[in-house]
RNA sequence: GCGGGCGUGGCGGAAUUGGUAUACGCAGCGGACUUAAAAUCCGCUCCCUUCAUGGGUUGAGGGUUCGAGUCCCUCCGCCCGCACCA
């Protein structure tokens, strides 16, 4: 039996699209346009199965969007700079700029052996001077329309190493390398305003309709609009600091007489004060600082306070006066970096309390519980209400009880109205030397000067010594040293390169116009603004959208585009994950490493001692449950893999990649190709007309296949690929199965072969193109429109109609579709099994929904 | 800790969005072909009970409805994000 040669094949049509620039497109006015794009990768070594997950998804829409008449811009790049590249140097002692450059070689060719559908001459890699050249541009023209600022802020810092550490170095509160306990340091750092925009990100999140509900709901949460009152306290025996007060910001300013104590951040200006008289104060806040900056760090900790002694005063009671702690739990990000604490009323404060033993006032009570009686056990109470204990306010709902206590303040002059959120400007400086150089330098006399844009771009020197902690630009003997552009005198160019954010923000723009001087040329960014399609992780549906959604804002306001939202539609894909090994010390095996025994059971091939097998998780280097995409291309070929990502689950889901699935899948591709190549009912010529009169068989043939034609093209729209192809392969099933003898059986399978060709062209573009021409076409595939089912064909005669009775099926009737309500319901009530589960009962209802169901309830 | 999501046979999943649960595939079992194996082809396969009829089942429990995998509430388990990984 003859099988399929994927090797030969895929190599070979992957040559004549290349040839023949297949996949090149210009800006053109005879078809609509439609823009596609995959998250471009960080070359990290070599393509991971994440990688041909996304990349396959992106193709078949390329490639079905092509064939559905669009003009189709379908790029692909690299996310070039990054910590990674410096850990290599540090492990390898190879320089970052090399081993990158090596990654991309490498990935490249991986990526063009899948076969997909790119339009090469656009490829762009992000560590390249003519391409952050653009984005050193692109930070000065923020800086004039100030949407830059320069301010402190807190970094891990590693006193060892004497550097700083990124989250993701910093495990259980220590350094990576050094193992020592990391501290918080103030740093001076350059941020980008995207607060400037809020409002607008988060009102135009709702224009946003091809985007996932559960995404735009992250993002949302992100933003964190609340609406509250900003309160201002009074501080006791603040003789010496006239005028001085506490400002706090509460959402829920109603329950101000519940309030019984006050907190504010370890990094508030007042604690930093008070700590200059209390050096136990200052052992607190130290403690505070030796835990991580990210937000889980802090959460996470056991939330602890310490009393100040200071007390400050109630705004509405005289005379009664507050404890002020400082806390851990207080973030100095959010609202004011300080708190009033109303125990009964919020969880985290009521904790809190009891710990320290704070007062607990209930001021909110259900609507109809005794007042007097109410009581708060370990659970406070935070659904609406009526106030109670709370003077002017008793009696009111929470709503309006806000309201009230808000005009009081104002009235008072002790505060106001206002909204807050949780979205902070973005940090955009690193210390790194993998990064794209922020274009500013430092004099003495004339303070921050930009760099003219003559001088741009600001090249990474390549001379650098990654061996010693730090920044190698730090240490670099001559790079900083420049004169000030403004006076002339000695200056330092500023040695933070840019958060790799950065150039994920607008690289979706530059595609448009790779070569341009510009960073884009604005009118074939017009053409092809936005992206119609974005498909990536769901770990970027907050961070990495949301500052390219800012960006685009910026770019806007500075003129560069004109659109507001960098991608109208969005497909977050779910991980590729894998079954895990452990021999039996504990150490984790390679999938390749492990074998089943003649007796079922699974062994490592050293050896032969059993193995655990765990559970299917995340695909990770550490755990060692990976399968390498090119060993599988090689030993199945692209198309296997591409059809067994696609079939096996819907795209936003986790997928299990097994041995068996991609078994199944290469067996699948063998079985069309045979069907093709070795037909067992000989095929009608190429273009014969169809005859007047077909056989029963190869009329349902027919109708089965513009079914499935309508269907395919129904999921393909909804990027339901695993339904699609489940789809095809019931076609092919029947197709498989019509008999030869019947009347123009030769005629329905032609044409049923070529639909079916037609249809998974996008999915396996080499073995489809391969079937094309061996089916007598001279044409490419790739090039081919895409079949249109006839409309004629879908009617159905005939429906299947369930009959239930209370609710329990207990039949089904064939009825002529559209019957009326009473025919439908005689012939059910005629039913054997429907009289017998009726019992004589009598019938109370019978609700029919015409083709569907019939109930009858007894 | 906070925010978001997911949960359907031995396994991946389907279910026209409130109307016949388990399509399609994987694995398994039986058969055909073969000296034999591989490959291929045919058949069976949610569970319990039965000659048959029947009954049960969508993580667990409750609710709404003529009807719930789908909507609501409570709980359990797993996953993603938390601002210096990308």
């Amino acid at each position: 039996m003859s099988r399929y040669n994927f090797k030969e094949t895929e190599a070979k049509w992957q040559a004549i699209w290349e040839d023949r620039k297949l996949f090149a497109v210009g800006e053109r006015a005879d078809k609509p346009k439609y823009y596609v794009l995959e998250m471009f990768p960080y070359p990290s070594g070599r393509i991971h199965m994440g990688h041909v997950r996304n990349y396959t998804l992106g193709d078949v829409v390329a490639r079905y969007k092509r064939a559905r008449g669009f003009n189709v811009l379908h790029p692909m790049g690299w996310d070039a700079f990054g910590l990674p590249a410096e850990n290599a140097a540090i492990d390898n002692k190879i320089h970052p700029a090399r081993w990158t450059k090596d990654n991309i070689a490498t990935m490249r060719r991986q990526l063009k052996a899948m076969g997909l559908s790119y339009d090469w001459s656009r490829e762009i890699a992000t560590c390249d001077p003519e391409y952050y050249r653009h984005e050193q541009k692109m930070f000065l023209d923020f800086l004039k329309a100030g949407l830059v600022y320069r301010k402190e802020s807190w970094v891990n810092w590693d006193p060892v190493e004497n550097t700083v550490l990124a989250n993701e170095q910093v495990i259980d509160g220590k350094g990576w390398r050094s193992g020592v306990v990391v501290e918080k340091r103030l740093l001076a750092q350059w941020f980008l305003k995207i607060t400037a925009f809020t409002e607008e990100l988060l009102r135009d999140l709702k224009t946003l309709e091809r985007w996932p509900d559960r995404v735009r709901l992250m993002q949302e949460k992100w933003i964190g609009r609340s609406e509250g009152a900003y309160i201002l306290f009074d501080i006791e025996d603040a003789s010496k600091d006239e005028g001085e007060r506490l400002e706090v910001y509460s959402t829920r300013p109603d329950t101000i007489f519940g309030a019984t104590f006050a907190a504010i951040a370890a990094n508030h200006p007042l604690a930093q004060k008070l700590a200059g008289k209390d050096s136990r104060l200052g052992d607190f806040i130290a403690t505070c600082n030796r835990s991580g900056t990210s937000e889980a760090a802090i959460e996470l900790a056991e939330k602890v306070g310490y009393e100040t002694g200071v007390r400050i005063r109630h705004p509405f009671v005289n005379g009664k006066t507050m404890p002020l702690y400082v806390a851990n739990f207080v973030l100095m990000e959010y609202g004011t970096g300080a708190i009033f604490g109303c125990p009964a009323h919020d969880q985290r404060d009521l904790e809190f309390a009891r710990k320290y033993g704070i007062d607990v006032i209930p001021v909110v009570a259900p609507k109809n519980a005794d007042a007097e009686a109410f009581a708060i056990g370990a659970e406070a109470y935070t659904d609406d209400g009526v106030l109670i204990n709370s003077d002017f306010l008793d009696g009111l709902v929470v709503e309006d009880a806000k309201k009230a206590v808000v005009k009081r303040l104002e009235a008072a002059g002790a505060g106001r109205k206002g909204v807050n959120y949780r979205l902070r400007d973005w940090g955009v400086s690193r210390q790194r030397y993998w990064g794209c150089p922020i274009p500013v330098i430092h004099c003495a006399a004339c303070g921050v000067v930009p760099v003219p844009e003559r001088d741009l771009p600001v090249v990474l020197p390549d001379d650098v010594t990654l061996d010693k902690p730090g920044n190698p630009l730090e240490r670099h003997p001559t790079w900083k040293n420049v004169p000030c552009p403004t006076c002339g005198n000695k200056a330092r160019r500023e040695t933070d390169t840019f958060d790799t954010f950065v150039e994920s923000s607008w690289y979706f723009a530059r595609f448009c116009s790779p070569d341009a001087d510009t960073a884009f040329d604005r009118r074939s960014a017009d053409y092809w603004l936005p992206v119609d399609q974005y498909i990536g992780g769901i770990e970027h549906a907050v961070l990495h959208l949301l500052y390219s959604r800012f960006f685009t804002r910026a770019l806007r306001q500075c003129g560069y585009l004109g659109i507001k939202e960098p991608f109208a539609g969005l497909l977050t894909q779910g991980m590729v994950c894998h079954e895990t090994y452990r021999d039996d010390e504990g150490r984790w095996l390679f999938p390749e490493q492990v074998e089943r025994a003649a007796d079922g059971t699974v062994v490592a091939k050293a050896g032969g001692k059993p193995v655990t097998i765990g559970r299917s998780e995340k695909m990770s280097k550490s755990r060692k449950n990976v399968v390498d995409p090119e060993a599988i291309i090689n030993a199945y070929g692209a198309d296997t893999a591409r059809l067994f990502m696609l079939s096996d689950s819907p795209p936003d889901r986790d997928l299990d990649w097994t041995d068996a699935g991609i078994e199944g899948a290469w067996r699948y591709l063998n079985r069309l190709w045979r069907m093709v190549n070795e037909p067992k009912t000989p095929l009608a010529p190429v273009g014969a007309a169809t005859p007047k009169s077909l056989g029963a068989g190869s009329e349902a043939a027919v109708r089965a296949v513009h079914k499935t034609v309508a269907g395919v093209s129904d999921d393909l729209d909804r990027f339901h690929f695993n339904k699609a192809i489940a789809r095809i392969r019931e076609l092919t099933n029947q197709l498989d199965g019509l008999d030869s003898k019947n009347p123009g059986a030769g005629r329905a399978l032609r044409f049923g072969l070529e639909t079916v060709v037609r249809l998974f062209g996008p999915m396996m573009p080499h073995l489809t193109e391969d079937l094309w021409h061996s089916l007598g076409h001279e044409t490419f595939l790739a090039n081919e429109p895409w079949p249109v089912a006839d409309a004629a064909q879908l009617v159905e005669q005939n429906v299947t109609v369930a009959v239930q009775v209370n609710g329990k099926l207990r039949g089904t009737l064939d009825l002529p579709k559209d019957s009326d309500r009473e025919t439908a319901e005689t012939a059910a009530l005629a039913l054997g099994n429907v009289v017998a589960a009726i019992g004589g009962k009598p019938v109370r209802k019978v609700i029919v929904v015409p083709n569907r169901i019939i109930n009858v309830v007894v």
